[in-house]
DNA sequence: GCGTAACCTTACGCACGAGTAGGTAAGCTC
DNA sequence: GAGCTTACCTACTCGTGCGTAAGGTTACGC
């Protein structure tokens, strides 16, 4: 019993979320059981329905805060009024951070809420907030060297920045001994050369039809 | 009824993985029950676990079969002997158009067998197979245009390049109106644009500490 | 020091779904 | 058309785990 009896309500409560992000993550949302939750927190289930309600309203609340949590820390690290990239690698730099300090947030967010039908809107959500605060930054920042990349362009430079940073956030959550630094210094490298060469006007294109539409094998 | 009845093994097994397919994607790996897989498939639960076993190995087998088709949708398409470019393009646009054309496959793929412990290893590996042929092609192609990049490097490319890629899929697969090959071209323009720049030698590196390193809010 | 409210428990009801036992019938082979 | 094999079904068992009812115990106001 590491906790001492009648703890007031608030702590409790965070000690559940701390033990569902817990559970949920070496689980996965349907084999977490309340049983095992309550446990690891050292309580009794019916607590965790009083306080937090049913198990999907217990991961609801789970997801809300490691993403608020995610959220808060990059928004904390891109100070305004730096120059373009240094505000990207700061984000990037918070954002591994926080997965390498949090895998079980991670895990939670990212693996679980994707797959289980009911989270998988709010999860889209934050990430597309995401997305548009770093195509608002390559906007801008690109803008303020005097270029001009097509918002398509820039769109999906954004979406794949992302995409790629997610699973590579996924990659280092399963390597307990990776570096989040390194690993933001190569995103942003990847994420700058292609910036800077799409900027250059290097677009590529696809080759003449050469071949016939072909409808994918069965 | 739409099957006649007393089908030879072989068709059922099919129509089997089939409705399992259907299934899972819509529902995910827990929620899906095998009464529901059973009655898409217009035959009854025993038969099932008398063809496929038990959901697990049911569900194995469902990853093996979408699995196996995108693998060969891939490698089918990248034909050897053509150019470097060429080659990554065909290779993203079938990648593309599969998923496009089987989004169900898709989501058992990626999003099921992602979250759910006993797959994920073996989902792994077959992405660690594309990895390495991604890389391969990258490596092959620059340094036949006479240049040297960083083994570390180019994994990272690679790495990012089907991070990205998956994620573009995944967005696909929300978006029955998309168009496969433009996100193909989409995808190949960022990494030859990426590609290109490393090999210019613009790598990004980070600058001077000017912060002390700031453990992550917790 | 006594009420009362907040905290916490044990012990259950109940539904749902994986897996199975045991049986029927259709098509083959001779 | 006897007899075997293969396809297929109805109707269960049984574990598991969500959610709750009903009751204890501690702290704190007054």
């Amino acid at each position: 019993m590491p906790n001492p009896k009648r703890l007031p309500r608030a702590v409790r409560e965070q000690q559940m979320l701390d033990a569902a992000v817990k559970v949920f993550s070496r689980r996965g949302f349907h084999a977490a059981s309340m049983d095992e939750i309550a446990d690891e927190a050292g309580i009794s289930k019916p607590m965790v329905y009083a306080y937090l309600g049913s198990k999907e309203e217990l991961f609801t609340a789970c997801l809300h805060r490691e993403g608020t949590r995610l959220m808060e820390a990059i928004v904390g690290a891109v100070v305004p009024d730096l120059p373009f990239d240094e505000r990207l690698w700061r984000g990037l730099r918070a954002f591994f951070r926080f997965v390498g300090a949090h895998r079980d947030g991670w895990a939670v967010l990212y693996r679980q809420a994707r797959g289980e039908r009911p989270f998988a809107g709010e999860l889209a959500a934050m990430r597309s907030r995401i997305i548009e605060v770093v195509a608002g930054m390559l906007d801008r920042g690109l803008a303020a060297q005097g270029h001009e990349v097509r918002a398509a362009e820039r769109d999906v430079m954004a979406y794949a920045l992302v995409g790629a940073s997610e699973s590579a956030a996924d990659w280092l959550a399963d390597h307990p001994d990776a570096d989040p630094d390194r690993m933001a210094t190569r995103m942003m490298n990847f994420a700058w050369t292609g910036a800077g060469s799409l900027l250059a006007g290097q677009l590529w294109r696809p080759p003449p039809v050469g071949d016939r539409v072909v409808p994918p094998p069965r």
